[in-house]
DNA sequence: ACCCATTTGACAATATGTTGTCATATTTTG
DNA sequence: CAAAATATGACAACATATTGTCAAATGGGT
């Protein structure tokens, strides 16, 4: 590759990073709007849903690796949605302190009222996207991401 | 386009929101590692380059539209740059309040810094990453923001 | 059994970002 | 030109996220 080429490249990447900054904001933007009507925001729609696709009830610090946050950042969320009454500790007969999280009657409800709303949104959105083309930015993002968290080293937390 | 095809594309669509959050979390990140030396942060050296790149100097709420924030943060941290030396807000000829802000002598250093440590960095992210990928990609957010950003209906500030 | 590194949650400080309200300045419209 | 709409920055409240510190709990190695 050329010198030339190799700084276009660099060029792309560098664009495509305010692309991601500015697509970030959006969606938190455009799904803080979607799940006000169930007082929910972004951030906390992103704890319900991990909590609730996962096949097992999980302690706080395993949701935020799954979900590349930082750990108190999710604790807090989780903490906030515990006193909403939308989520619950459970007892870990592995940890004491490690309670595991899970969805309370009132949590189910409110994640099946969310997952309503979401799939026409998501839908929408998808209309007339390339299945292609979703493929292969998932496939940059993924690579991007990989590189980035390699150079910081398992720093995070 | 078959019901379960048009499902796949939601499903990947849905997939790929996760991987533009925790891109964007580990591109922060890096950012912040990266000018730490320098005394910035990521947010900062954003607002740094954006007044740097500019072609001529601009008032706060112009640059926050240019990079999509709210105007108030983005008047905060011009506000921390002024005081920290970095920019300095100039008369505006054709507005009283809106002063245009602008890169003091240090600033025009500290920018020099920071290209000189941002170029390596990302030749390096950029190292084998295929160009046309990374046009795709582009193109799938660009398209994502535009129709987020439709279904906002311009609600921002 | 003991020590030590790691994991985990509590608490707190700070940075980032949105939203709301207000006063003032500018622009548009009638 | 006057009034209304819009743009802008100051100030403040709040949500989100990282980082640091601490104590308790766990697990591993000797």
């Amino acid at each position: 590759m050329s010198e030339n080429e190799h700084a276009s490249v660099s060029l792309s990447l560098s664009a495509l990073f305010l692309d991601i900054f500015r697509t970030n904001g959006s969606l938190v933007a455009a799904g803080d709007q979607l799940v006000a009507p169930l007082g929910l925001t972004s951030a906390r729609w992103q704890v319900l849903g991990a909590v609730a696709m996962a096949p097992v009830p999980q302690p706080v610090a395993h949701i935020a690796r799954d979900m590349g946050l930082a750990r108190q950042g999710v604790q807090r969320l989780v903490n906030d949605l515990v006193d909403a009454g939308v989520l619950t500790l459970q007892d870990n007969p592995h940890h004491r302190r490690a309670k595991l999280v899970c969805l309370t009657p009132p949590g189910h409800k409110l994640f099946s009222s969310v997952h309503a709303l979401q799939r026409p949104w998501v839908d929408g959105l998808a209309q007339d996207l390339d299945p292609a083309k979703l493929a292969v930015a998932a496939e940059v993002l993924q690579a991007l991401r990989q590189r980035l968290e390699a150079g910081l080293e398992e720093d995070r937390d």
